[in-house]
DNA sequence: CGGCTAACTTGACATAAATCATCCATCAGT
DNA sequence: ACTGATGGATGATTTATGTCAAGTTAGCCG
């Protein structure tokens, strides 16, 4: 819940770097030659871990970096004035966070960590110089604006015109393809969020969620295990979701 | 309905220009220098105006410019794999379309004219050379997209937390504040889409729509006329949109 | 002007999902 | 191994909103 610092943990081994990171394919070095690469991974900074519960930023706090998930997963959400949060996104590993506060001087939605959680840190004006001077990175972060956008618009469209099982299905062939992409199992994963954040992202009760995951392992088209989820029947979820299974359904990179 | 063009309409008057455009401080060129706007001007293309109904574009198509809004309205919509469509946003006098589909070769989304409409057309690739050169630019179509992505949050909220009634009162009050930002009433106001638009946009039945306005008209929160609104207690509608007074409510720019 | 269509409103009824109330399982800490 | 806390599942009931079925109004075109 707080947003102190954890302990001071030493990074094991060596400082990892974009350049030999599994995952810069997928991050934000993408585009990047090696040169240019070494550049970014120069303004980034990688600090200690944050643990399960912990925010990496907040609401309203004054927009300084944006953070790349190194590892683990978060969720962000933004607070209604009645209080109310609304989960806009779960972040897995390479997956960019903050963007979105772009032009607005604070962040306007919180990020908090769903387990144990490493990020790299991109300060924002050093992002922005080497941006006006890297066209290919440049484009990288339009690109990943972009693809968030389209996203939320993927979510507008299921929390307006889907139903409950329409909207589960949906989120687990989100998730699976996902990992798919980091190169784990598409069909046997670990949930890292709670059925609530599910609820609450889905805009449905927790115990819908509940009850849909029953009627999907009754029909055989899941397994699960509290968090452990395997995927027995991937063409009738994609035909639940109302997607085809080459539609793009993946939403948050 | 159609794409085809309509019979050629000569531009009454001069040609229009960024430099001498009323919307300019809310378009693009918001924070260009006189030099830099005129190379912007440069780039731009003014078509004949589109009737109603018209596409701008469409989902699919070849994604090759953007588009700003110089008089008139459209929607935006994505389509569901089952053919429904959702409404992603309106769009009004200065404001940009078609920069969701940044990433992505084709446009993600339909553009359709609520109106007759004229636009501003930026072919993508001279923008791209031209925000090379500009940083302001550049960072000006990064702040258009984190506004996008923190409206598109905004909605997600909407639809995902807020009953019936909440919703119509934050669309009512969305729309007025955008009126105002360009120097019309936001008290009385002609909307420019139908209720079938609206009531797909925030996620309800036409009849709901229908419903709420009525009781908003019986609490005299409201006055209509078929799509002419008088607002009439702004102060109660805020309150019942779940919103603060000076909070950001405008979702669209 | 009248007649036609599309847009809008209104009422009666149906229903998906929320709520409320337990109950059960899992896990961390003593 | 016990205990309390947290997360998850399930059944009974309520409710907001959708659906269906008429009306009504408003704009449009011959």
């Amino acid at each position: 819940m707080k947003t102190t610092p954890a302990a001071p943990t030493p990074i094991r081994g060596t400082q990892p770097h974009c350049q030999t990171c599994s995952l810069n394919a997928l991050c934000l070095p993408l585009s990047l030659n090696d040169q240019d690469m070494e550049r970014l991974d120069d303004i980034i900074r990688r600090g200690r871990p944050i643990q399960k519960g912990q925010l990496l930023f907040q609401q309203g706090e004054e927009f300084q970096s944006v953070f790349a998930v190194r590892t683990g997963a978060l969720k962000t959400f933004t607070l209604a004035s009645n209080g109310e949060e609304q989960i806009t996104g779960f972040h897995l590993a390479s997956e960019l966070i903050g963007l979105s506060g772009y032009d607005a001087g604070n962040y306007p939605l919180t990020a908090k960590a769903l387990e144990t959680t490493t990020v790299c840190e991109i300060p924002l004006h050093q992002l922005e110089s080497l941006a006006d001077e890297l066209p290919d990175l440049r484009k990288q972060l339009m690109r990943t604006m972009g693809t968030e956008i389209r996203h939320d618009q993927n979510m507008m469209l299921l929390l307006s015109k889907k139903n409950a099982e329409e909207r589960v299905a949906s989120f687990l062939l989100d998730i699976s393809n996902r990992y798919a992409r980091r190169g784990f199992s598409a069909t046997h994963f670990r949930l890292p969020m709670s059925r609530v954040d599910i609820s609450n992202y889905l805009g449905l009760a927790v115990e819908t969620i509940s009850r849909v995951f029953t009627r999907f392992q009754k029909n055989e088209l899941i397994e699960t295990q509290g968090k452990e989820v395997i995927i027995l029947d991937v063409d009738t979820l994609y035909d639940m979701a109302g997607l085809n299974a080459n539609e793009e359904c993946e939403q948050g990179e």
